[in-house]
RNA sequence: GGGGGAGUGCCCGAGUGGUUAAAGGGGACUGGCUGUAAACCAGUUGGCUCUGCCUACACAGGUUCGAAUCCUGUCUCCCCCA
């Protein structure tokens, strides 16, 4: 295929240092060699990144992604951001140990909105074109067939993933297998020159190159980056496992996240998001403070690192009271505590009662005792209600 | 199309007629310790009007004094052959 690219065969030595400069934090960058002469091409390249919108928000391991991205703008170059509207309804098979269910159009739609005004925190809106996959996907089934015909099964079954499913006598779809053509198309759709991916997304990078070759075009370089832990420390980020940190998060949420990290990732948390190590001598609370104001302050302005610390400081080192606490009115009059306890925390009364049975309710502080668990109104009202370490809500006799 | 296997609580997974709200593990939650974390210890983990009651072992029926366990049908999944 190289008959078709106007590449010179050896690249510059700027070319090479630049080319090292924006691999350096990539685990591969494939084929060996290649982004080098791309970027001697001396014209902006085609970084191209897509995104399947089936959550509604991003977190802190797309913004690995994210900035490198941003980092190519910064060398002139321009991103474009595919937002997998047809293959969220798919579903990639990367990474998984089983299928998942269709995601309907709606719900993606608007994830896709959120995302992209989410992504703008990270990338530049000027240097940036933003396509929707439904744009060529939606074709006709036998435009589709001749996409079909190119690739062999053997070739798609070679991945991990299946290989790992099939060997646990899974379940694998015929959609799903059909996924990688889908992401390789749209590299044809948009001509990338690079794409950039977790380490995750490898073969469906490389299957990129397959489609255009078979399309007849310059084959695309691709960059596979390190994965986030999630702030469990050990699965991959994804909201759907509960692990990870949003860039939309509230800034005291943010911090506090941070600060619960398992100690053995903040190296890498240091290094991939920050592009740096902890600082010397640090120890592992103070670095992890560093981290948390930084992120806070790149998301949240250069303000608010202070009173989110603050807040962290008041809640778990000085285990005080937040300085401001959501009401929650309440009409009973007594008031039956397990009842009191579901309506402003959303657990069921049984929790509640044992959750009081092990000492885990306060009011005002103080631990209540299992008996009674009924209250006058009057002697509720105002105070403060705690379930655990962080739950709080003001009591407020309503009507 | 034929044959075989399986569906248990948030997840994995024991249990094949009766002290089974269902072993064990994971996760989660609460308390202790702590640096915020990890590790460790203790407790909890279906619901409720809670010394008891109700609902639960894919779904719907049936057998039985009694069923997650037996029978019938339905749905779903996996494997093998074609």
């Amino acid at each position: 295929m190289s008959n078709v690219t106007q590449e010179p065969s050896e690249p510059s030595a700027q070319a090479i240092a630049q080319a090292e400069a924006l691999t350096a934090t990539a685990v591969e960058a494939l084929p060996d060699g290649r982004l080098a002469r791309q970027l001697d091409q001396g014209r902006p390249l085609r970084i191209k990144l897509g995104i399947d919108p089936t959550a509604p928000d991003i977190h802190l391991g797309h913004t690995v992604v994210l900035n490198k991205l941003r980092e190519f703008q910064e060398a002139g170059h321009r991103v474009v951001l595919i937002i997998g509207d047809y293959t969220a309804r798919v579903g990639d098979p990367s990474g998984r140990s089983a299928q998942r269910p269709m995601l309907d159009p709606a719900a993606i739609d608007a994830n896709a909105d959120t995302f992209m005004e989410q992504a703008f925190k990270i990338l530049d809106r000027d240097k940036t074109e933003v396509r929707y996959n439904s744009e060529w996907l939606k074709m006709e089934s036998d435009q589709l067939f001749s996409l079909m015909a190119r690739p062999t099964v053997a070739r798609l079954l070679e991945r991990d993933d299946f290989q790992k499913r099939m060997a646990a006598e899974e379940p694998i779809s015929l959609l799903e297998l059909v996924y990688p053509l889908l992401q390789g198309y749209d590299s044809v759709a948009v001509e990338a020159d690079v794409e950039i991916g977790g380490t995750d997304q490898k073969f469906n990078l490389l299957f990129g190159r397959d489609m255009q070759s078979s399309f007849e075009q310059p084959l695309q370089s691709i960059l596979t980056l390190p994965i986030l832990p999630g702030t469990d420390g050990v699965k991959k980020m994804s909201k759907s496992t509960g692990n990870y940190i949003g860039v939309t998060d509230p800034p005291e949420e943010m911090f506090g996240k941070v600060m619960r990290v398992p100690d053995a990732i903040l190296g890498q948390y240091w290094q991939l998001l920050l592009s740096e190590d902890p600082p010397e001598g640090a120890g592992p609370n103070e670095a992890k403070r560093e981290l948390g104001r930084r992120l806070v302050a790149r998301f949240h302005g250069p303000d608010a690192p202070v009173a989110a610390e603050e807040h962290f400081n008041r809640l778990f080192v000085r285990h005080e009271m937040p300085d401001e606490v959501e009401d929650f009115s309440f009409a009973e009059d007594p008031a039956h505590m397990p009842a009191l306890l579901a309506g402003a925390f959303g657990v069921s009364r049984s929790e509640a009662r044992r959750a009081i049975g092990q000492g885990g309710v306060k009011l005002d502080g103080e631990a209540m005792p299992a008996e009674p668990l009924d209250y006058p109104a009057d002697e509720l009202d105002g105070r403060v209600l705690q379930l655990g370490k962080r739950r709080f809500r003001r009591l407020v006799k309503g009507a």
